[in-house]
DNA sequence: CTCATTGCAAAGGATTTGCACTAAT
DNA sequence: ATTAGTGCAAATCCTTTGCAATGAG
């Protein structure tokens, strides 16, 4: 939060309301939100901030670092705060679509020896895992987020 | 693609002319084709097949089995030819959009078991590596395929 | 003949862009 | 004052759908 007015001033950007509230919308979630989610939870607070401004602020925040970019297949992107977690896989529920992370240092020297072996100058790698999470596998939640 | 035309009957669905182009064109390819790909490569071969029929025939060729969809999250889905091997992992170059593939069962192994760690049922999981192929690390290959 | 397929154009969902207007510095 | 940001609507990209015309069985 006070870390992106401080990219924004670094960087001679206009530090405005709009932005602000996306970012605090971004940065406080603990989920994994789509554009629509924040356009979303923002009106729920009862501010009403245009669909290309969440678009063109989602992509500052990404520039900024504080804000990673997923995309699991869906259909559309997903955003999360850039935490301390250097690097983290996602399990995605194919029912409610909720998103549980974890990590495995193991991966990431797999990938990079998989890539050498065939010539490629790795830079990053995606791994997902689809599944059914402990409450759709009770019959609890039924749809969407 | 004999198999292909044996699939049809069985469903009793017709076999057309539209259908043999396309499936010819997807299951003798070495390539990972966007839907687009395909239209392009059937007009090469001087057959005009309308972008509907395209996208409805994959759909048919990937319930028949004969075809798997994939999404490397780049904005549109490839198709490839199922072939034997069971399951494994791609290599994109991030340059031109090559794709490489490769396997290695310690994946289905660890994400099996990352997915009971989180209570989680796993059903499949999609394990993309982003890297410079050794062609665009000389600079050969410019763009696009 | 009968019903599914085809093609075209319109519709859709996610994201981007052009542009007049407004606000930050 | 300047310059960049904002909102709206139009435009894009990939994919799907409605519907009349066409072709397979």
């Amino acid at each position: 939060m006070e870390a992106f007015r401080a990219f924004l001033r670094d960087h001679n950007l206009p530090v405005t309301a709009q932005r602000q509230a996306i970012a605090e919308v971004v940065l406080e979630s603990e989920r994994h939100l789509s554009a629509d989610d924040v356009e979303r939870d923002l009106a729920v607070r009862g501010v009403m901030v245009g669909t290309a401004t969440v678009y063109r602020t989602l992509e500052v925040l990404v520039r900024s670092g504080l804000v990673v970019e997923r995309d699991f297949g869906e259909g559309f992107k997903r955003y999360e705060p850039a935490r301390d977690e250097p690097q983290h896989e996602h399990l995605l529920c194919t029912v409610c679509g909720n998103v549980t992370e974890f990590s495995d240092e193991r991966l990431e020297r797999m990938t990079t020896l998989v890539a050498e072996t065939h010539g490629y100058a790795r830079q990053r790698h995606r791994l997902v895992i689809f599944g059914v999470c402990p409450d759709c596998q009770r019959g609890v939640r039924t749809k969407k987020s």
